[in-house]
RNA sequence: GCCGGAGUAGCUCAGUCGGUUAGAGCAGGGGAAUCAUAAUCCCAAGGUCGGGGGUUCGAGUCCCUCCUCCGGCACCA
């Protein structure tokens, strides 16, 4: 089976920050989970650089806008491999292989007739020498940035009939109802359609940063367009040499935030249909990280959460761990650096690093870091042969958190066996060496149960841990996740 | 303003189809234990389920209304 995940393609514009971390880490817990079972998976993510802010950027600071993205790009990419997430490609859309496909895709869709030419009409500021949207003008029709009064336009543009997959949506929102997920989010995409769909323009005939419209070259397409053709001309030249559109397509899950919902549950079904392909199976829409007052995180709040601070001071596997355990994936979460230290003390160092501590220094103890041969207590059996099961049907159904929790409560359970069992007493006593024994390989098993599931979410632990426990003879390790960092 | 969502313990949240005494974690309180990173475990306490009204034998759950917050509102991405 196959399984192919995307993130969103973030736009070189901004700086990394906690939103774009929180999605990445998503994705690649998705994608290591099913690489494990044994899925062929591929996992993308990339950089969108096209459209007129780029543009205006680059200007601004006295670059070409190829060279402003391939600064941006950059640090993009830098992010990753520091937040443990390991995408098998990473498409920019300014590749020249992803504008080529680009090209050939909407150029099926306008000879499939879903395209066809009119006028746009809207606000226009001479001074930027650009239209403006009704909700970025000011009182008084005037610009955002010269506070000049704009002007009414209208130019010429391509336009792809949305309206005419009104009828086609309904009817894949009825019939296939976890298209799009979590429901709240379904409903949301189902209202905007009730509210009847409006064709959409395709091209602009004022701008010259985007990929060029193949019909008619004194036009570019909407970046939105050319943006979300990425998920799949990438499939087209990830691997040198090969296609990989026939073994990945259609994708599994499309990770989005909830601002860009209407794009990827109208736009990009109805483009797919107009070009004659196969349909993602489901989008997928997370929540917002707010701020630990339950506001938007803001620099003049001063409410954000700096993942460069996190892993400065926790780690990698500390801040891919607290934003899956802190913030149930789908809905909005606060977030903030008391919530991530109290997680880390609680539940890492105190629960899991401990139980590992405890662990392996009672084999080490006991007996001479050899894992004795004893059966598995009966009471905790079933509870540990269970959970691989039960934390792949969580991960399957995109609730990363929920799997963790099942986890957890694994973890917890461990330590509460360990005061059950007093294995310090059962050490005192001569003629209890076969129970000591059973807890003891009891213990060793449950860590090793708990740290395989906690893979995905925490590679590098989860590797040390492994290698820990099947080390002959056992050694007690430095802590995991010591205090005061 | 319109559309969607949220409001449950001091904090963060769960609560299925309307059904017994509304649950968990954290923080705070009390205790046990000593294998362990002073880490763990147990116990008790903590609630006007945002306000008001309604339906029902019965409402955190369904309906109406008001308040507060978040996102979207069509071509900024």
């Amino acid at each position: 089976m196959s399984f192919y995940v995307t993130t969103p393609i973030y736009y070189v514009n901004a700086q990394p920050h906690l939103g774009h971390a929180y999605t990445s880490i998503a994705a690649d817990v998705l994608a290591r989970h099913h690489r494990r079972r044994g899925d062929d998976t591929f996992f993308l993510t990339g950089t969108d650089e096209h459209g007129e802010p780029v543009a205006d950027a680059a200007r601004a600071q006295g670059l070409e806008p190829r060279a402003w993205a391939d600064l941006n790009a950059e640090k993009f990419k830098a992010l990753l491999p520091a937040i443990g997430v390991a995408p098998d490609f990473f498409i920019r859309t300014t590749d020249a292989e992803h504008k080529r496909r680009v090209q050939e895709v909407l150029q099926r869709v306008y000879d499939n007739g879903h395209v066809y030419k009119g006028l746009y009409e809207g606000w226009y500021c001479p001074r930027c020498a650009d239209f403006k949207t009704e909700s970025e003008i000011l009182d008084g029709n005037r610009c955002p940035i010269h506070e000049i009064e704009l002007t009414r336009e209208q130019e010429e543009n391509w336009f792809f009939r949305l309206s005419a997959f009104q009828g086609r949506l309904e009817q894949l929102f009825e019939s296939q109802p976890d298209f799009v997920a979590p429901a709240r989010a379904r409903h949301e995409a189902q209202a905007f359609i009730a509210q009847g769909l409006q064709d959409v323009s395709l091209s602009r005939a004022k701008l010259r940063w985007g990929v060029e419209v193949p019909w008619d070259e004194g036009h570019v397409f909407y970046v939105w367009f050319d943006a979300l053709l990425n998920y799949y001309t990438a499939l087209g030249y990830a691997r040198a040499g090969e296609d990989l559109t026939a073994r990945y397509w259609p994708p599994s899950v499309h990770l989005v935030g909830k601002e860009i919902l209407k794009f990827h549950t109208l736009y990009w079904p109805a483009m797919l249909w107009a070009a004659g392909l196969e349909l993602p199976r489901q989008v997928f829409v997370h929540g917002f990280l707010q701020g630990s007052d339950g506001r938007k995180m803001s620099k003049s709040l001063g409410n954000g959460l700096d993942p460069f601070a996190v892993l400065e001071r926790y780690g990698a596997d500390a801040l891919r761990f607290y934003l899956l355990r802190d913030v149930s994936f789908g809905g909005d979460g606060n977030v903030g650096m008391d919530a991530v230290a109290s997680r880390y003390e609680a539940e890492l160092a105190n629960e899991y690093g401990n139980l590992v501590s405890r662990t392996l220094a009672m084999l080490v103890r006991y007996r001479d870091g050899r894992i004795p041969e004893a059966p598995v207590d009966p009471v905790l059996e079933s509870e540990l042969a269970s959970l691989a099961a039960e934390v792949a049907a969580a991960i399957d159904g995109v609730d990363p958190s929920g799997g963790l929790e099942l986890i957890w409560q694994r973890v917890r359970r461990l330590n509460r066996y360990v005061e059950e069992r007093k294995p310090w007493e059962l050490a005192r006593d001569q003629d209890a060496s076969t129970s000591l024994d059973s807890v003891l390989v009891t213990l060793h098993r449950g860590l090793q149960v708990v740290t395989t599931e906690l893979g995905p979410y925490m590679p590098d632990t989860s590797a040390r841990v492994l290698q820990a426990l099947a080390a002959i003879p056992l050694e007690v390790i430095p802590p995991l996740f010591p205090k005061t960092p």
